[in-house]
DNA sequence: GCTACGTTTAACTGAACTGTTAAATATCCC
DNA sequence: GGGATATTTAACAGTTCAGTTAAACGTAGC
């Protein structure tokens, strides 16, 4: 398997960029396609520094790119980061599947 | 006070509590098998309080039970809350897949 | 050059996070 | 009861986070 020189696993900073509401809601926009960050903020009823800090952390983590574009600044997703934080989920996922197909078992009145 | 258990989804609670290394590390060891707050906290080289404020993160965010026995308390992970930190992701797969299929094809453009 | 626009930096505030040590609480065992 | 064990709470310190407003920076366009 080919390491990737770039790719820092970085979970601390990958979880805790994806812990803000607003933080994921940049992602969900730029999941669309490219913005500024203007756009970005538009939604949200914070202030435009407060906003630029919340990409600081993002680009920080690996998850957007921002490219200068005369005075405007494009972000664009950057998901390969989100590999990683799923790759730590999908070891835990047949404890829920699990809980639900047990949950699923007792409302159908039947016992496991 | 009491929190509901099973009905709240708080995805800034998850991944907060998941973005740090020890908490991930103590759900780890929860997925082997219930421990005790003393057990969880022996890889840790951290004081017992400290351990015991990690593990009452995780219990507010819903990712692990507590269970008093006596004077010990046994802790087991309560995945489920998991299952929404992964379908938030889920939905992310195609853009870092696409990366690395993209990735891939460059790879192996270099030999015909 | 001047002005408007897009964005960041600076300086500040208040709250939350992470850790510590010391003390308190609760339970077990003799 | 009394001592050992398991864990939490209290009190504190240092750092980071998330937001604000005001100012600065860089660029577009006349």
């Amino acid at each position: 398997m080919v390491k990737h020189p770039s790719a820092e696993l970085d979970l601390d900073a990958v979880f805790s960029a994806l812990s803000h509401p607003i933080r994921r809601a940049i992602l969900e926009d730029l999941a669309a396609e490219p913005a500024s960050v203007t756009d970005l903020a538009t939604p949200h009823d914070v202030s435009l520094p407060a906003i630029s800090r919340h990409l600081r952390v993002l680009e920080e983590a690996g998850l957007i790119d921002v490219e200068k574009d005369g005075r405007v600044r494009r972000c664009h997703l950057e998901a390969t980061p989100l590999s990683g934080a799923f790759g730590w989920l999908l070891r835990y996922r047949v404890f829920w599947e699990d809980r639900l197909d047990a949950l699923a078992t007792y409302l159908e009145g039947e016992d496991p």
